[in-house]
DNA sequence: CTGAAAGCGCTTACAG
DNA sequence: CTGAAAGCGCTTACAG
């Protein structure tokens, strides 16, 4: 090994003049072309070892006009569900040269657009977003006019024209109430989630939809929405709780509300999956641990991100191709917040 | 707005000409060269916003030698300590125009190498890496003499000389143990983590010391090793638990560990918090939202993040500086799991 | 205060 | 099968 640390960068030009050739064919060599003999190739390729040389990646970048990198904006890598998705983004991207700028939002517009231009300044092939909760389609539009593909993921843009993966929203809603609904409960709630939100719209679409296919009517007292924090699931679940006729279950906006929620039962003396049954959405791992393990409707983060790499490194290929719509099917995972037969 | 998708990117010739002045000039205006007369500034200035001008950062980096990209090397990105300290790096970044490319190593050291080259292809200005378990010191210290500035998180290298920020574990250890012992604990275990994890040696060592400090004989039947799985934390419970004269408390490895305790207690018929003691070690936010809420020791896995990033924009400033060796002082976190006075 | 020119490390038609 | 030359989009001494 050659120990020496080098005062210049080793260039290909450098492997050239050790391996005798030019720079064109230690290039090629770089990019395995069938065209380069195996003798020349074995001269350069030693040579490389030689001398230590390391791939300029972005050079060659410049040169393309292309770029390896997949920017990442996400709202907030401390949330599970984001944290799973992006490993998902990693594990579509195995076996490529691509790498992830990760950004955050922190769901705030003025960062997205400033943390967006940072990506596009420092070069990016693709882009895969979670748009903060105001995003205009305009802004999402735009950047796919700009040539950059990009897929948008699990929030959809209204009418955005781009390539999106998400869950079935309204099959989660439904899919939590039908499993309550079978377990014999009449009274349930549905908590928490900010009533703007299109993704709690469709999740209380879903919940409306199969209250009403089992006949049972639905109580908008039943249905409150807030900002999705630990106490505020608390406070809404005292509201329903307080109520001339209370519920004997409730879905959670998402993981997090229903172990708020569980949380809020006990200070009312009220035992989950005893007294009260909880299930939540989103499947992330950290519903497992919670006590009672949490019964809740997967909407499988890792695949989200897994499928939304492919969608990006498809587009990359081919610019021209037709947008895709993927929508990933939830199902339910049975734990024992809801009681256990 | 200018509508039309430009054929070819925009660049600071075409910026040159619109404004009637040199290519150098624009760089130069871009760069907020006071030299640059204010009139001819703002012809320029105009000029970009009117071409819709996007700056490419990694031609600049190419021509200087340098790149904006801080290369973070992680674990896993689902284990929220992981996560809250990606945050934390992201803040500490915050306001300078550097991005992080995020990579993962599932604690694999080939991995880790091949994660490793393809951030030096792309080209990174500076490193931030938890090294893989069987990381060998001359790995890191060899990346710190090839110039990449490095900061080394969490877990401590053996004895290569490079920056590093990380926790004090064997105080956590001391901490987590004296809070049991002054809630009159006597016979208390230390339960999960490797036995060769340098990490686990100092939370045992710190263990043992507040042990002997209160005059409590250590008994190596109340310390069990394992990898720190949920399954493992359970069956190093139940092994304590047939014990003749069984503990009254445990210390978790680390709260991933003390949480499945908690479960395991559950299945034993002991009620975690009233009848037995737990305290966990990390300090990450499931600790908060598990049942009991876990009792911990805070390890600031945003605060180490936060440094960390601040330790390689200083080395990339001054390469020549003296390595740094920040250790975080732990801090209690009393919750539910040891009961309420 | 501003410009001409060289060069960062690659790739890629184009010749031969 | 291999090489000479131009160029990707910047920056930076060096002149003036």
């Amino acid at each position: 090994m050659n120990e020496i640390a080098p005062l210049r960068r080793v260039t290909i030009i450098d492997i050239a003049k050790a391996a005798g050739v030019s720079p064109s064919t230690v290039s090629l060599v770089l990019q395995k072309n069938e065209r380069i003999s195996a003798e020349t190739r074995n001269r350069v390729e030693e040579a490389i070892r030689k001398l230590g040389y390391k791939y300029n990646r972005s050079a060659a970048n410049l040169r393309r006009q292309t770029s390896q990198a997949i920017g990442l904006i996400i709202n907030d890598i401390c949330n599970p569900f984001f944290a799973e998705m992006t490993a998902g983004v990693q594990k579509g991207l195995e076996g490529t040269e691509f790498l992830v700028f990760l950004v955050e939002t922190g769901d705030e517009i003025e960062r997205q657009s400033r943390v967006y231009q940072s990506l596009e300044e420092h070069g990016i092939g693709g882009l895969i977003i979670f748009p903060a909760s105001q995003t205009k389609p305009e802004f999402l539009e735009r950047i796919a006019a700009g040539g950059t593909p990009i897929c948008v993921a699990i929030r959809r843009p209204p009418d955005a024209d781009v390539d999106y993966v998400g869950p079935d929203n309204r099959l989660a809603g439904r899919i939590a109430t039908r499993h309550l609904i079978e377990l014999g409960h009449r009274r349930i709630a549905f908590l928490g989630g900010e009533a703007k939100s299109p993704s709690r719209i469709d999740r209380v679409a879903g919940y409306q939809e199969a209250l009403q296919r089992a006949g049972n009517a639905f109580d908008p007292a039943l249905c409150v929405e807030s900002r999705p924090t630990r106490a505020n699931a608390i406070s809404d679940l005292n509201k329903v709780l307080d109520l001339p006729e209370p519920p004997t279950a409730a879905i959670g906006y998402n993981d997090n509300v229903a172990i708020a929620l569980m949380h809020g039962l006990r200070r009312r003396g009220l035992e989950p999956g005893r007294q009260f049954a909880i299930v939540g959405i989103d499947g992330t791992s950290e519903a497992e641990l919670a006590y009672p393990a949490l019964t809740t409707v997967a909407l499988h983060a890792h695949e989200t991100g897994r499928r939304a790499a492919e969608l990006v490194l498809e587009r990359i290929k081919a610019p021209g191709k037709t947008h895709e719509n993927v929508i990933l099917r939830p199902n339910l995972i049975v734990r024992a917040s809801c009681g256990t037969r």
